[in-house]
DNA sequence: CTGCGTCACTTGAAGCGTCAAGTGATCGGT
DNA sequence: ACCGATCACTTGACGCTTCAAGTGACGCAG
């Protein structure tokens, strides 16, 4: 805006971030809202539930859910520590190597998530799937790929061609 | 998850979603990180600054400064207070409406905007446009078009075909 | 012109996330 | 066998957002 002309974004560019930018505002918040309503999780809490859902014994290290569930380690702490308290997850100390702490669903826990999951889907369904082309939905994903490889290039694998 | 098999989703809808999904909450998070670096600005009190940098008398209405901003009237009260504080932007009740407050971008609050704005665009162009081809980045418009318009219909016009 | 409702904010408290510092377990070199 | 470094968290304080309640200005019915 000052310095020496610096690669400004074109007319069409511009366009394409303000659309990408209000989603990227809003779907998250819409997301939140429906599971805060529906369940009283919010987004991180209910990927915390589904990873440890999905992990065999519902069982896994902290710090690989933190990666799971897209978090830092100090923010899963304290999530867990929350969902500790509702007696959704307990922690145990790992018997093998008393530095890694173990996280597992609870029956309970389990519970929750079966109850949140299908109202949670189906909103992500009708905000995202329905009103997209297959192409589109295709699209979206190569386009987010290639976006999360920029930012973290071990992370998405180049399967964006 | 229990009920009635509610409509789930198919597996190259997953794939979409969990790329989609890792890419809503990485990439903001990005671009708020190096807002903060370069600016000491977060990106909603970024975007305050540029909206009112394009209106008119660079003035606006809080109610539609919070619009344009994407965000809550609260949340903008709280965010200009603190700008306010650092010299940014000014607040007075509107003369002919003792209701409405204008917020104004003070010539301190244009430098910062100006000395911020070159490094936020680039970011912007090397973590989104930059990696994607020129037809993605037309598709990532409609895509956040039709998105936008599920959840809010007046607001994006259908002009996603 | 007076009260009641609405509008456009503002405020305070509570919740959540981040950052930096702390804790305890384990590894690795000597 | 010891001691410092590293690892895997945990914790507390602080900052930002949200939510609900409050404030003052204006519109309007009687």
């Amino acid at each position: 805006m000052n310095k020496d002309e610096p690669r400004w974004l074109s007319a069409s560019e511009l366009d394409a971030w303000k659309a990408f930018s209000a989603m990227l505002i809003k779907l998250p918040a819409a997301l939140d809202a429906q599971l805060r309503n529906d369940a009283g999780l919010n987004q991180f809490e209910y990927l915390v539930l589904a990873a440890l859902s999905d992990a065999p014994e519902r069982t896994l290290r902290m710090s690989e859910l933190a990666v799971l569930a897209n978090g830092s380690l100090s923010r899963l702490s304290h999530v867990v520590k929350r969902l500790e308290g509702h007696g959704y997850v307990r922690r145990e100390p790992c018997p093998d190597d008393g530095r890694y702490t173990n996280a597992l669903l609870t029956e309970q826990g389990y519970r929750k998530l079966a109850d949140s999951a299908p109202g949670h889907v189906q909103h992500v369904r009708s905000l995202v799937m329905d009103p997209l082309e297959p192409e589109q939905i295709d699209q979206l994903r190569l386009i987010s790929l290639r976006i999360l490889h920029v930012m973290d290039p071990d992370l998405a694998w180049p399967d964006c061609h």
